[in-house]
DNA sequence: CGGCCTTTTGAGTGTGTTCAAATAGGGTGG
DNA sequence: CCACCCTATTTGAACACACTCAAAAGGCCG
């Protein structure tokens, strides 16, 4: 089994100076579509680094909706909790390679690097309260896909990994209004598709005011 | 001027034992109702903790809406940021006292202390996603009736310290229908009203099934 | 008591949902 | 390489819930 170093970079900071590394050593794991990696209550004691691959987390509700919240895309490191068991439950969205480490290394001792990983998860959440919190479906697809695109990479065109029912979830909307809003979107000019899981966005500037 | 040791709490944890103090002084300051405490953009210099009334985190958008992403209680902390802007501004909901300390001394080296209220914030934050996404007025506002019975002391009566206007920014919903919301729990025998900023909650274990 | 602000209630509208069916796309085996 | 099948996605029609606009009722403070 392939040891690599877990290194956590600041995903708020520019340059490269602002990079911080964890010792710690991690093992090299793939997984296949819709994998479960851990379900809510489980014992959190490892936390894992997307290495290529998407994984999605969530939390179920009990009549069955489910809310995503949150994908993550190579370089993210996500699975760290505050109690020992999951509050979220993690799958991967399609084939992935995830890289994992014990726990219990990093909580005892807190450093900067894991500090500013942390504040970078709750960056996100607050930015995906201010997504779900009285916006339309136009608002909201419009801000996932900008966001997506500037994750993975900053191009304009991008090639989605998920459902339409893992954005609906998400977005907390259906998945026959992201169809609808996406067909919207391409109506109007702002997407153009080759196929229903590769766009490429256009006007920018303009989609961006959709979700200031 | 007052000067107190500024105690950050695990919001998480319960027990004595659980307690953890950062040693940083701290200074009171009372605050009138709707006193701006920081706006967006602000320098992010400063951590409060709060001490009596209640402090309402918020982000605006372009078109004025406002997403209420917070309301902090007495022993609550609140300010800590990862950057140095403000991504959110912060008033008071009612008259209310906290104590002010430096950001500086937290920081550079953050400890175990710090470490569980972030994780407390990030949990709280990520709480508030699952309400807004896909979920009825009527669970959207019995959870936030619930959080709120519990975060005040765990009794089933509650004085709300905010408007209508406040927990609709909160909630993702319009005033109206808030007011309509709780009118329905009322009729269905949730809720009892004794002046509509008086609640007293009712048949809880029913009330909790509305939330999952 | 009067004025002002908050909350409630009412009526009509609109956006997103639900249920249903058609179409497109991707993978597999012949 | 093509045909087929299975799933994902799109589209359609009717409905429901929350929103908007408007007005009435309730509280609070001077």
């Amino acid at each position: 089994m392939p040891v690599q170093r877990l290194a956590i970079d600041n995903p708020e900071s520019t340059g490269a100076g602002a990079r911080a590394e964890l010792n710690v050593i991690g093992i090299a794991r793939g997984l296949v579509r819709d994998q479960l990696l851990f379900a809510e209550g489980d014992s959190a004691d490892l936390v894992y680094k997307m290495v290529t691959g998407v994984v999605r987390s969530y939390r179920l509700l009990a009549d069955g909706r489910r809310q995503i919240t949150g994908f993550h895309l190579p370089g993210d490191v996500f699975g760290i909790e505050l109690r020992h068991a999951r509050s979220e439950a993690a799958e991967a969205v399609a084939e992935a390679t995830v890289i994992v480490a014990r726990r219990s290394s990093l909580t005892a001792e807190p450093d900067e690097a894991l500090w500013r990983h942390a504040m970078g998860v709750l960056r996100r959440s607050q930015d995906h309260v201010l997504t779900l919190g009285r916006r339309s479906a136009a608002e909201r697809v419009a801000s996932f896909l900008l966001d997506l695109a500037q994750r993975l990479g900053g191009r304009d065109e991008i090639a989605l990994p998920m459902s339409r029912q893992d954005i609906a979830d998400y977005l907390g909307l259906t998945i026959e209004t992201v169809s609808r809003t996406l067909t919207l979107l391409q109506a109007r000019g702002f997407i153009r598709a080759r196929g229903c899981r590769h766009l490429r966005l256009q006007r920018l500037a303009t989609l961006s005011e959709l979700c200031e």
